[in-house]
DNA sequence: TTGTAAGCGTTATCAT
DNA sequence: ATGATAACGCTTACAA
């Protein structure tokens, strides 16, 4: 990176004399000159500062507007040390319920003037890492994150920390940092959908959980324990698969589910990706969804509803989330000490039943 | 948002007495000290500026480990007057096509040192703009957008093309503002489309169109009356539709079609949306897709595969795309001088062949 | 190869 | 209610 700033001065050097032409920006001097008063009235006015008399308030926003004035924000973070930017990491934009968080956060966000920065690890630990180091060299006032599968250190995260720059998790938080925590009720998901697949008169039911380093994939997995144990039913080990819940991981999963000696009349999917494909390799291989093997998701992804057949699952409210999380995070950047304890805030989740679960 | 910045310095009044604990940043200067050398020596030093010895280099770049030293980009920024960031703005970060544009910008960015800043405007004109204002306060280095269907005036662009800032457009281009664009080929998607059906022997396509105040809706729209007078077969006003291709605007759009005197026996969707929308529709009311009527989508969303029937659709090759939008863009801001003249890259379009439109 | 010093545009302290 | 001035941390001519 450093290396890099390099070669870019060098070209610059040349590309110096071509934009002579460019006028220069209005500065605040500029207006204080033009109006013959000083450029610190002239800041304080723009900045609605009520020191300043309406009059000449109105005098300098006017002169402001004709002479093209455009505040240099760069220079005021510079001066200020703030940014009014909060930071997003998030493992994939183009999941749905990160894309709700995603416009929850930008809501409140903008509506108390912060910008927001947003950033995708792609689920990988070293783009986590130089996406924090890059937010924090360009002095973001908060961060809002879920961190990525892969990531298990949390040194980058300290950068914040350290510096008492305000952090928020949601949905996939480290136990290890204080901060609040936003997370949907996946103890509660897990047991809802295992609970109704039960009502649903299947006995063996299987799950194809997430990495258990992450808290909620434990979570949706103990809510399905538990909802079994109520039952009556015994947890099964050779029922309870692990991977990273790509396409590819459900498809295998499945497939060892249904080539086992014993096999599930039910599954329950950590998330819809598994579950979409686990129908396609029973739909590939004259299984029936829902008679001879039941299936519920987790997040109710688009496109859980237009699949065939459509997948029940659990709905977690993302856009409630981002609201939530922006407005935690708002509020330290605001009051700047640290708080004395973090909450975590829990969220409540939602059964939704399709097709792919009911036994007709 | 002037107004908010008072209110914010006032909280910060009080806050900086809680602050006071707070180590202060090591500087440049600290480093200078520590050293008893100068403090450009180790702004050169830490920039890998060739002029410093190695020997001194190194000693620099150790003792500012030492010291936790974290370069303050925001005041590097302030002084060069560049941020090395690009401002990226979609309508809508959750499509699949976007989210794939965004990762090719994010590829080619981040090797060449560029952060990324990803805004949404969901398609609003309102927000579009405001995002377009605060990228220009913050001095973004270029832009990269696909502007919103609600867009039609393009004051908020002068912004960027009065002061030279490049901008690159894609997909939904603007052909009022000189700049480099980036198209996926629609016109062919759309004569490929059409052709497809008529190959499948279809004589009475329809075509549920989008808003025709966009270049792309009407390069789709072209080629697949191309198609159609190709075969020798009417385009037929009666059969295109237009609308904001929605789900619901599908719906809408089908069941029209479907309730007029004379029915199509296939319809061309200018994007997936629609095409999912009139499926679910057509199945809703037992009209068997494709028998009774061949539905061909445009854009390859993930969904148009998994669905049942899977969605024939035109793939763009959207990773692509951003990765040429991001290296022009990059050239640019690297030149600095306006090219002379702006070239529109036409990147091709390819049909995929699924369920939806294959006549058994 | 290194040092000196000016300056980027703004905000904030202190004075009036 | 307004002004003068210093300061934020860095880069970069120019000097040595």
């Amino acid at each position: 990176m450093q290396s890099i700033a390099w070669k870019k001065n060098n070209l610059n050097f040349t590309a110096k004399i071509i934009r002579m032409s460019n006028q220069p920006e209005t500065t605040i001097h500029d207006i204080a000159k033009a109006l013959n008063i000083s450029a610190s009235t002239v800041s304080r006015a723009l900045n609605d500062n009520p020191l300043i008399s309406q009059a000449t308030r109105n005098k300098i926003k006017k002169a402001a507007a004709e002479m093209g004035y455009r505040p240099n924000v760069v220079a005021a973070n510079f001066r200020t040390k703030r940014t009014n930017t909060i930071g997003v990491i998030v493992p994939l934009i183009n999941r749905h319920f990160f894309s709700s968080v995603i416009s929850g956060i930008e809501e409140v966000a903008y509506e108390q003037g912060f910008a927001v920065s947003i950033s995708q690890s792609n689920d990988n630990f070293e783009k986590e890492s130089k996406i924090a180091h890059s937010l924090f060299a360009n002095r973001v006032d908060g961060v809002i994150l879920s961190i990525a599968m892969g990531t298990s250190s949390y040194e980058h995260l300290k950068l914040f920390s350290e510096r008492q720059i305000p952090l928020v998790f949601f949905d996939r938080v480290v136990d290890e940092i204080n901060a609040y925590k936003i997370v949907a009720d996946d103890f509660r998901g897990g047991y809802l959908a295992t609970r109704h697949l039960i009502e649903q008169g299947r006995k063996r039911i299987a799950m194809i959980g997430g990495p258990q380093n992450l808290r909620i994939y434990q979570n949706r997995q103990a809510g399905y324990i538990t909802a079994l144990q109520e039952a009556g039913l015994q947890p099964d080990d050779a029922f309870i698969l692990h991977n990273s819940l790509t396409r590819k991981d459900g498809t295998q999963a499945i497939s060892k589910l249904m080539n086992a000696a014993i096999r599930p009349d039910a599954v329950f999917c950590a998330n819809d990706t598994t579950a979409l494909s686990s129908i396609i390799y029973l739909r590939e291989n004259n299984i029936k969804v829902p008679e001879e093997v039941a299936i519920v998701g987790f997040s109710n992804e688009p496109f859980a509803e237009v699949v065939t057949p459509s997948i029940s699952t659990i709905k977690q409210p993302g856009f409630e989330m981002g609201k939530k999380a922006a407005e935690l995070l708002i509020r330290q950047i605001n009051q700047k000490e640290t708080p004395d304890y973090f909450e975590t805030i829990t969220m409540p989740t939602e059964l939704i039943v399709r097709e792919s679960s009911v036994s007709k």
